[in-house]
DNA sequence: CGGTTTTGACCAGCGC
DNA sequence: GCGCTGGTCAAAACCG
């Protein structure tokens, strides 16, 4: 349509720009006013030489051989000109001639554009038509294209093959309308169109977040649903009792696609808080490790199978590491649904990572939607991911039965550094011949120093008052008591350093993840009755929101040399004793202005539930 | 009183 | 087949 105007611009304004050659064409003589002021002016030279001669005869006889000469040379000087005008005139029509042909040459090429146009629009649509009908069978190469295609987004694992068809078919028309409607170069086009796969998926994605639910979802859950479709199933464990009944029949023919998303954040509570409601049922002590893991159930619903464990790393105490399975079935809190995104992403790239070399669906359950905002890159020709300006990384294991894929909050400064070559890290894969490969880091970078937590989607800083309620908790404070030293948590009372605040403030807007873990933060503030959040800033006082928004952009503005406690140190605070002994952290410590049943989703009877989580996501 | 946590016991998969 | 390990159950205890 644009091209159209834009070729139907040139008529008018010929018309206007050359309005006097186009008179030249009808008269020959009556061109310009210039040379209708020549001819007058060599009328008016003809009739003064004649009047002159004349006056010149009548008063002397003699006459005068000057004024024959002067009147010879007038006249030739005259037909001099007038030639010169002829020719011009010619040279101005022959001019006038070409304007016409090349605008007729334009029209001719907007013509045959415009006939291109429609003819692509639609031929596309008739294969949108073909695409939705499933009638694509017997065309050949075209639709074996597209066939390829859409396998790789099936490796998204996140939508109905019709609208991944539907998807892939939009976005090739769009780029045969943008190319030009040539076949092209396919391994181009599936690049492309891959890529635009994962953007429009990220897009569906967010929209999903922020516009809860909508459409064809009747449980508000579709992307769980379609994530069910993929091949990802419900924690079907192997030694489970009451699971067995109801996931291993389900998919008997697909036991080991059950993807893990393994999320290691620093964090010295029990729990990492992700905004959904979990129970307890189990504790074991692992080998290899002092501090026993602990298996939560979602009590979101009856019927949600999500599942997490929660154990402390045993080289480093101070990271927690949340391993979740399965998928939601009811709705999840916004903090939740924030959160959920993020390891659906990495838990996709897993999924689709043993399949193909592309990209992301869903998975998960209760991760965050920090991630959500990362851009996950695939690249073709190479089996990695990228994620620019992202500080996470991704690790997977090759357990046979469970593909994991962690996503590493924690990376230490030596191992960020040794790690990535950018500020934030990288995110890395490696496809082996192994039956889970899938290897990768998200790395948010991070020093050990900088604590923020994870609070119903929120995050906080926090510090001091350390419960010791459980045996890992025990162990984990002492840990943690011994690397901190009790001068440097007096100095952590102290404001953060400009240059941190800075360092902070530029690392979150040089981060996007870190940007769009604001903004899950903030859309689970404001939209949850922080309402008032929005206006939260501008404001002083009162408003649990505003509030929220406080401690949100403190904490991630400020990065304190010390720890953090979450909001569950809150709750614990009323329950557990705190330790006294050795941390020396006045109480005043605290950062969190933030009470936690003021929090979305929260429970209080529940520390697991909403336990304060201390993710380190700066460095 | 209802929900959660704790904890010992049970079960299944896996390796030897 | 046996032992090890991970995962889960379920009763008791705990908590608000």
């Amino acid at each position: 349509m644009e091209a159209a105007a834009a070729f139907g611009r040139p008529r008018p304004v010929v018309k206007t720009e050359k309005p006097p050659v186009r008179d030249v064409s009808h008269d020959d003589d009556r061109d310009s006013p210039s040379k209708q002021q020549q001819q007058q002016q060599h009328l008016l030279v003809k009739r003064a030489g004649n009047n002159h001669a004349k006056q010149e005869h009548d008063t002397e006889d003699k006459t005068s051989c000057s004024s024959d000469q002067k009147d010879l040379s007038c006249i030739k000087l005259q037909e001099d000109q007038l030639e010169s005008a002829r020719a011009e005139m010619g040279e101005v029509r022959e001019e006038n001639q070409r304007l016409k042909q090349s605008l007729n040459q334009i029209m001719k090429d907007y013509e045959a554009l415009k006939m291109q146009f429609l003819g692509i629009v639609g031929r596309d649509s008739k294969k949108l038509q073909d695409d939705d009908n499933d009638v694509n069978k017997e065309q050949q190469q075209q639709q074996h294209d597209d066939d390829q295609i859409e396998l790789v987004s099936l490796s998204l694992g996140r939508f109905p093959v019709s609208e991944k068809i539907k998807k892939v078919a939009d976005e090739k028309s769009s780029m045969n309308i943008i190319i030009g409607g040539g076949d092209q170069d396919e391994e181009a086009a599936c690049k492309e169109a891959l890529s635009l796969g994962l953007n429009c998926k990220f897009e569906r994605e967010e929209s999903m977040v922020a516009v809860v639910k909508e459409v064809d979802s009747p449980n508000s859950f579709d992307h769980e649903a379609t994530k069910e479709e993929a091949g990802e199933t419900n924690w079907p464990s192997k030694g489970g009792k009451t699971m067995r009944s109801v996931e291993d029949d389900v998919t008997p023919q697909n036991p080991p696609k059950r993807a893990r998303v393994c999320v290691r954040a620093r964090c010295e509570t029990a729990t990492m808080n992700d905004g959904c409601q979990w129970r307890k049922y189990g504790q074991k002590i692992a080998k290899g490790n002092p501090c026993p893991r602990a298996y939560y159930r979602c009590t979101g619903s009856p019927t949600c199978l999500v599942r997490k464990q929660v154990q402390r790393c045993a080289d480093d105490m101070s990271i927690l590491i949340t391993t979740y399975e399965g998928n939601h079935n009811h709705p999840l809190p916004a903090s939740a649904n924030a959160m959920a995104s993020t390891t659906s992403a990495a838990a996709s790239m897993l999924l689709s990572g043993s399949t193909t070399s592309a990209t992301t669906a869903a998975s998960s359950s209760t991760a965050s939607n920090t991630l959500h905002g990362l851009n996950f890159y695939a690249n073709n020709s190479k089996p990695n991911f990228y994620l620019p300006n992202n500080s996470s990384s991704i690790i997977s294991s090759t357990s046979p039965t469970h593909p994991t894929i962690t996503l590493d909050l924690t990376s230490n400064p030596s191992s960020s550094s040794s790690n990535s070559s950018t500020h934030f890290g990288k995110f890395t894969s490696n496809f082996p011949n192994s039956r889970y490969p899938f290897t990768g880091q998200l790395d948010f970078g991070s020093s050990r120093n900088n604590v923020l937590s994870w609070n119903n989607g929120l995050l906080s800083y926090n510090r001091n008052n350390h419960p010791t309620t459980t045996t890992a908790n025990n162990i984990y404070q002492n840990y943690i008591q011994q690397q901190r030293n009790p001068t440097t948590s007096l100095q952590h009372q102290q404001p953060p350093l400009p240059d941190t605040i800075a360092a902070a403030t530029k690392a979150i807007t040089a981060d996007p993840s870190f940007q769009s873990a604001l903004a899950a933060a903030l859309t689970s503030i404001i939209g949850t009755g922080g309402a008032s959040a929005s206006a939260g800033l501008t404001k002083s006082s009162s408003g649990r929101g505003e509030q929220s928004l406080f401690q949100l952009m403190t904490t991630a503005a400020t990065t304190n040399k010390g720890n953090g406690c979450g909001t569950s140190f809150l709750n614990n605070i009323t329950t557990t004793t705190t330790t006294t002994t050795t941390s020396n952290s006045p109480p005043t410590g605290n950062m969190v202005f933030v009470p936690t049943n003021s929090l979305p989703f929260s429970n209080s009877k529940s520390a697991s539930a909403s336990p304060g989580d201390h993710i380190d996501l700066t460095n």
